[in-house]
DNA sequence: CTGAAAGCGCTAACAT
DNA sequence: ATGTTAGCGCTTTCAG
């Protein structure tokens, strides 16, 4: 007598309860047409054999999996992480399970069977994570143009008929350049990252246009990109020491590449900030420790995907109740500055 | 006319293939009985029309989801995200996609709900990659008593009768305490993780072996306990300093609390690595780039991911096809030292 | 308030 | 090599 292994459904429990499966079904989706003493016998049933509902067989007949898919790239990076952490949260919250999909790169092109994937798995709607990265979102306009599934992007610019949700990188980045020449720096260098990305060409024009308004003019030995790393920060910052030894500060597009340029500038035997000041982008939680600790912008990347999510839902949502449609829109989250010593010239 | 969007399904296709929707499930299902000349004009229509097979669908009546779901916490740290790194990019190319569950919290203990949401989504497998802390692995441990789904568990103790990967957490950490000594450090000190994780007790019990066999007797004075922060890391070390002023030499729990120390050891007018060699542990990217570069045991998440994914796979697997069933066991990868000058107190 | 019938989109198990 | 029948476990629709 083999015992198979099956599990209960929900004929087992109308069978056992003595009712239709149907009733079960209102039951176990709070429908009120039930009577008071048969919901009650019902849960009773339910919780006795210990009855789940299969979600899968829930999601073929109605046509909501309450699901959704991020898709995202990097997370090996505190950023994507850090919104991630803030996504699974916030869905958890409404109710919403997670279908995780990494981009094995931040510009990789193949994304039409990643959609496929999370539509034929019956996503009720996307978040699409992965930042603006050169052409990396130009398949996903040809591709999304005829598809209707609720969809939200996060990071990149704000466009219409979508809905982005970003951290204005261009006033965060004008918040740290401001700085530096509040505190009385004048020859303000610049670190960037890679300009293929559109946060990187945010910071950047913010530095520019900072600069120009102050009166200065901007010189391409004045800066240098990166790409990221704490690495990539100290090979560029040895390089801009060369081109531009009159610098007195520094603005570095995230704290990573920082913490690279600080270790050079300490071993060219500078002091920070009474020689150069720095400031960073992102406030990863270990800029607090640099040696020494690191002004920089902070972003809030939980806010980011909390709205996110929320935004997404409601869009989900009220498609169901037949509400009116959500307009597509966007919001920009405004970063604020932190100040640490690495840019206090003349404190103690 | 109201343009109903509603998709293409295996219906449609059979309909006009002028073929039975048997025959199509077997063309995408690479089938070997099926015509050439059928199997051709079927992928014609298919990609004509359109056709994307439900993946919904499919899973209920095959029983197979080819999706395994993650369990992880604290995706904000650098460990966990790693982690998932890895994992996300091994299940892709095994063809299967993930559903993510981030707990709360490391120590969360409400954990029923989630195996219940994995199992009624029909997960094929679960990877459990939450760090063993605390009891937290209890109520675990009593829930999947009859359950037999396959599973897999990362970062814990190895037990009998379980299937877990992880880091070789004691020989790690003997690897720096040892480093320590043979650079010539006598008093060696030890930042601890928080003790109720197993992973801090390894790294607890390699330091008190490495120097015991060394023939030096540990006092409570000589270490301290953090919670990984880089706060925590400057807090503690600020109080080592103290109750320990001799010592020498410190091997830090984790390479954020090593940031930490380092400030405070910078703050207190100490050299690094002369007065005082510091180790870290995981080799986070930044840690070459911290003031001075910091010594560091290297941990391949990455590598414990692509492990912990092919033997899911291959338990699954082997379920399908009535193989021998996999054996549970253990596989402990070891992790290497990575010398950088926060401990070179011999060179130039 | 409750139930019967139909069907979601697909595959398994038999036919032929 | 192909089709038929019967589901997977649930919800929707309609009847009563």
């Amino acid at each position: 007598m083999r015992q198979k292994a099956v599990r209960v459904n929900i004929n087992d429990v109308a069978a056992v309860a003595g009712v239709s499966k149907q009733t079960v079904s209102r039951v176990i989706n709070d429908r009120p047409d039930v009577s008071p003493e048969t919901r009650k016998r019902v849960k009773e049933v339910i919780e006795q054999v210990g009855y789940r509902p299969s979600a899968l067989a829930r999601s073929l007949t109605s046509k909501r999996s309450y699901t959704l898919g991020v898709v995202i790239a990097g997370l090996k990076y505190i950023g994507p992480s850090t919104l991630l952490n803030g996504i699974t949260s916030t869905a958890e919250e409404a109710g919403y399970c997670l279908i995780l999909k990494e981009l094995p790169s931040f510009v990789y092109d193949d994304i039409e069977p990643i959609f496929e994937e999370l539509i034929s798995r019956q996503v009720d709607g996307i978040i699409w994570g992965v930042s603006e990265v050169g052409e990396n979102r130009k398949r996903l306009k040809k591709l999304l143009f005829d598809q209707k599934i609720p969809l939200v992007y996060l990071t990149m610019e704000p466009k219409k008929h979508i809905t982005v949700i970003t951290e204005n990188n261009y006033s965060g980045a004008r918040l740290a350049v401001t700085h530096l020449l509040e505190q009385g720096y004048q020859r303000v260098g610049f670190l960037s990252g890679p300009l293929e990305w559109w946060e990187a060409r945010q910071r950047f024009k913010a530095w520019k246009d900072v600069m120009s308004e102050a009166g200065m003019e901007i010189q391409d030995t004045q800066w240098v990109t990166g790409n990221w790393s704490s690495a990539s920060g100290a090979v560029s910052m040895k390089k801009l020491l060369e081109q531009y030894p009159e610098m007195d500060s520094i603005f570095v597009a995230n704290d990573q590449m920082a913490l690279g340029a600080m270790q050079v500038i300490h071993e060219k035997g500078k002091r920070i900030p009474e020689d150069i000041g720095v400031v960073g982008f992102d406030n990863i939680p270990e800029s607090a420790y640099f040696w020494p600790a690191l002004t920089t912008i902070q972003q809030d990347q939980g806010r980011v995907a909390r709205v996110a999510v929320e935004e997404l839902i409601k869009i989900i949502e009220s498609g169901w109740k037949g509400l009116d449609p959500v307009d597509p829109h966007s919001i920009l989250l405004e970063p604020t500055l932190v100040v640490r010593r690495s840019s206090s010239r003349f404190q103690d």
